[in-house]
DNA sequence: CCCTGATTCGC
DNA sequence: GCGAATCAGG
């Protein structure tokens, strides 16, 4: 995946904006937060005005509101409880879509139509696009308008509907290799 | 250990 | 130019 620039755009608009680094590889897609670094300094970017964004680095102990309902598969009916586990997998992050068709060209879509929008926020016209980590405090859906007839903003879109690129973590210390 | 941005340097 | 590896820190 490359530095196109839609994609330099949007990195610009998402670091301004207070986001971080890893924040913004993972609204972006196929890279890691490392690109995202680098790119912000060959851009002669960094430094930045304070983020009233809200970082990710202490989470409140607090949700601000009630945690969201977890939903529920309505096909089987409630198992005799034998685990109190059982819906501990219910939330399954949509899945991201195959390559399928290469779609026409979309515009950058506007900002979110709703903001830290949770799944049962979702409209035919919002992006349903994951962004973040499932089962984390930030996790929330894109949420932008959805572009006719498909599920994303146009910026997903195009992720949506590209090769699914290697979405490397691998910013971590490789185990081992003293 | 989780995370943050900054820097280096081989590609 | 790119970004993994590393560094320095909260």
């Amino acid at each position: 995946m490359s530095w196109t620039d839609e994609r330099v755009e949007l990195l610009k608009k998402l670091w301004s904006d207070g986001l971080s680094a890893s924040q913004i590889a993972a609204e972006l897609g196929g890279v890691t937060r490392n690109a995202v670094i680098g790119k912000v300094h060959r851009l002669g970017l960094s430094g930045r005005a304070k983020a009233p964004a809200p970082q990710t680095a202490q989470r409140p102990k607090k949700p601000v509101a009630a945690p969201p309902p977890r939903p529920h598969r309505p096909t089987a009916p409630t198992p005799i409880t034998i685990g109190a586990t059982a819906l501990k997998a219910d939330i399954v992050p949509a899945a991201r879509p195959q390559p399928s068709t290469q779609p026409k060209v979309y515009s950058l879509s506007d900002a979110p139509l709703i903001n830290n929008a949770s799944i049962l926020q979702l409209t035919e016209q919002t992006c349903k696009w994951p962004v973040g980590d499932p089962g984390s405090d930030g996790f929330h859906f894109c949420a932008r308008r959805s572009e006719a007839g498909i599920p994303y903003c146009g910026y997903h879109a195009r992720m949506a509907y590209q090769p699914v690129a290697d979405r490397r973590r691998t910013d971590r210390r490789i185990a081992g290799a003293a």
